[in-house]
RNA sequence: GCCUCCGUAGAUUAGUUGGCUAAAUCGUCAGUCUCAUAAGCUGAAGAUCGAGGGUUCAAGUCCCUCUGGAGGCACCA
């Protein structure tokens, strides 16, 4: 029989290209995709992890245009930014691509003539302000002017935040380009819209199958559905994006949010020639995103699967929360928080800010940066529970026994400890398989607080000065279990798990596939012997995070990198 | 204005379909070992589970009101 092994196809949410990203973004959703992904892989799924920069829409052309750079060069720049930093932290995409590139825009093209031919797209006139000096048509939020109801004289776009009344937004009165202060003009034209009423029914049962994703995900999601969801735009008329292959639509583009996430299909396309066996056949799609992604990821991007016909919907949107900076958002312009681009600078371990930023993963609720709790939670979890563990075995092993250990003749005497342990990994496993990745990570330090307390109970620095045998059988059980926290801690810290395999003295690498198997049984080779060990962490001094506040609290503003 | 989610020890969180003295980690305090990055181990103090009311033999867990926080209310990325 023929084994076929699960396929797996892991995203996250692709970044726009208007700014770099912050913390927020690391730990909101790719650093929680690689998490994952790595988990995957090391069970031994068929594991891709894909993404991208998302570089269509308004706010990207009007960037270039303030920057007076060229659109292209302009996103090749931020994107490269983005793929440094994200390089920096370890994540695992397997493809990191644009949805500028030509395979994106062939296969958007052909998404959409698919709906087209399955009879989802309708075509109506919408009216909407038009700027004759900047020549573009403006988004809500790029008009300004007097509320028709309370009379507030900056209401802008669609809603009044004086009367908080939503508005259309060609009711202002007064109106003006936010961009040029002009007045613009009402313009008709014709646009594409996708039949959500037509959907609706299907997207509802599907949704209602989703019990095993997140309640506030699917709680969203079967509210919008509910409110009842009404025929939208899935076309602009903009230059930036991919053109609508109509007739008469020649100076359209699509809706940034219609190909973004068709992105998520052509970076897999560019990637390999096997896409379509993560797409169209039997796998699994993990999203991770943030929270403003929901509706776009359980609604809309569901909607344009069913009307296409031709992809698997999502296994599983996995929609996260917002990451805070000491009581209050991240500020780029208050110079709150922790920008992306410095870090490198500080010498930090990456793994260390993985580590910490684990601890503040947003899986149920909003959670904050606070820089005693990254003090506190790396000097003592992360290094004095977990690194001191590895540390303490390694060196003891070195030093006193010169580097040998000697398998013990009767496993049986450590089989209450080792089952212990056992039952640990099956629960880190099983927490991994539901993406509760913070959780997991605890019960992974859990694991060496017990090596800890085995290490403490079985003194083996007393039975040292009586029996050295018997000494390198207790350092045995201690050098697996560090092996085995190796192998499970490495989706989060991988250099760091490498670092330790270097240091067993074993051939394979704790990230490779399928090695996560082996971390449940006893694996070191009798008198094997191990290298010279080397300390996994440096600890954090209150010195060392005060530059780094100073350090990572500077971000260039996007002008600068031109 | 309407709707959804959240509010558990100083901090961060666990708490399955309501059921025994509400768990854990960090921090604090005390004791202790010494192989280890002054790390480890043991123990203690610390929560009327946001406030009030209700249903029930029994509620952190269900219902209502209030309060504080997060988000949605569609062409906004």
């Amino acid at each position: 029989m023929v084994k076929v092994t699960e396929k797996r196809l892991i995203t996250a949410a692709l970044p726009y290209v208007n700014n770099i990203p912050h913390l927020g973004h690391i730990v909101g959703s790719h650093l929680p995709g690689d998490i994952f992904a790595r988990f995957c892989r090391l069970k031994g799924y068929d594991t891709l992890y894909i993404g991208g920069t998302d570089e269509h829409g308004t706010p990207a052309l009007l960037e270039a245009k303030k920057q007076k750079i060229p659109l292209d060069k302009f996103c090749t720049t931020i994107y490269k930014e983005h793929k440094k930093i994200y390089d920096w932290f370890n994540i695992s995409y397997d493809n990191f691509s644009r949805t500028s590139k030509p395979i994106h825009h062939e296969l958007t093209q052909e998404f959409f003539q698919k709906i087209k031919d399955n009879g989802y797209i309708k075509e109506a006139k919408i009216k909407q302000f038009y700027c004759e000096h900047d020549k573009i048509f403006l988004p809500d939020r790029f008009v300004e002017g007097t509320c028709k109801s309370c009379g507030y004289e900056h209401a802008r776009g669609d809603q009044c935040e004086k009367c908080t009344k939503v508005l259309d937004t060609l009711t202002l009165t007064k109106a003006k380009c936010t961009l040029c202060s002009n007045t613009p003009e009402i313009k008709e034209s014709n646009h594409l819209f996708l039949k959500y009423d037509k959907l609706s029914s299907k997207l509802e049962t599907w949704l209602k199958k989703q019990t095993h994703w997140r309640h506030q995900v699917l709680n969203l999601a079967l509210a919008w559905v509910k409110e009842g969801i009404k025929e939208r735009g899935i076309t602009r008329d903009i230059e930036n994006g991919v053109k609508v292959p109509l007739e008469g639509y020649e100076d359209k583009v699509f809706y940034v949010w219609f190909d973004a996430p068709i992105g998520y299909i052509s970076s897999t396309k560019e990637h390999t020639k096997d896409w379509e066996s993560y797409w169209k056949e039997d796998s699994k799609i993990y999203h991770f995103i943030g929270k403003d992604n929901i509706p776009f990821h359980s609604i809309f991007w569901p909607s344009s699967l069913i009307a296409n016909g031709d992809y698997n919907l999502p296994y599983n949107v996995v929609g996260l929360q917002y990451l805070n900076y000491e009581g209050g958002k991240f500020s780029k312009t208050h110079k709150r928080g922790v920008f992306c681009e410095n870090i490198p600078k500080t010498g930090i371990n990456p793994d260390v800010l993985r580590a910490y930023l684990t601890f503040v993963i947003p899986e149920t609720d909003d959670t904050e940066f606070k820089w005693s709790e990254f003090e506190s939670r790396v000097n003592s979890d992360l290094i004095g529970n977990f690194g001191n563990f590895i540390n303490r075995t390694l060196t003891f092993v070195h030093s006193k026994l010169n580097g040998e250990l000697v398998q013990p003749k009767d496993l049986e005497e450590y089989s209450e400890f080792n089952q212990q342990v056992t039952e640990k990994i099956n629960k880190v496993e099983q927490l991994l398989e539901k993406a509760e990745l913070r959780h997991a990570f605890q019960e992974i330090l859990s694991l060496s607080d017990l090596g800890n307390k085995f290490f403490n109970d079985q003194e083996p620095w007393v039975v040292l000065k009586q029996d050295e045998t018997k000494t390198k059988e207790i350092l045995y059980i201690c050098v697996d279990l560090c092996r085995k926290l190796a192998i499970l801690s490495s989706p989060y810290i991988p250099s760091s798990s490498e670092k330790i395999f270097k240091i067993l003295n074993l051939k394979e690498n704790p990230t490779k596939e399928s090695i996560w198997e082996t971390s449940k049984e006893i694996k070191i080779p009798n008198k094997h012997k191990i290298n010279k060990p080397e300390v996994l962490f440096e600890k954090l001094t209150p010195e060392f995070i005060e530059e780094f506040k100073k350090t990572v609290a500077e971000t260039s503003n996007i002008k600068d990198l031109f």
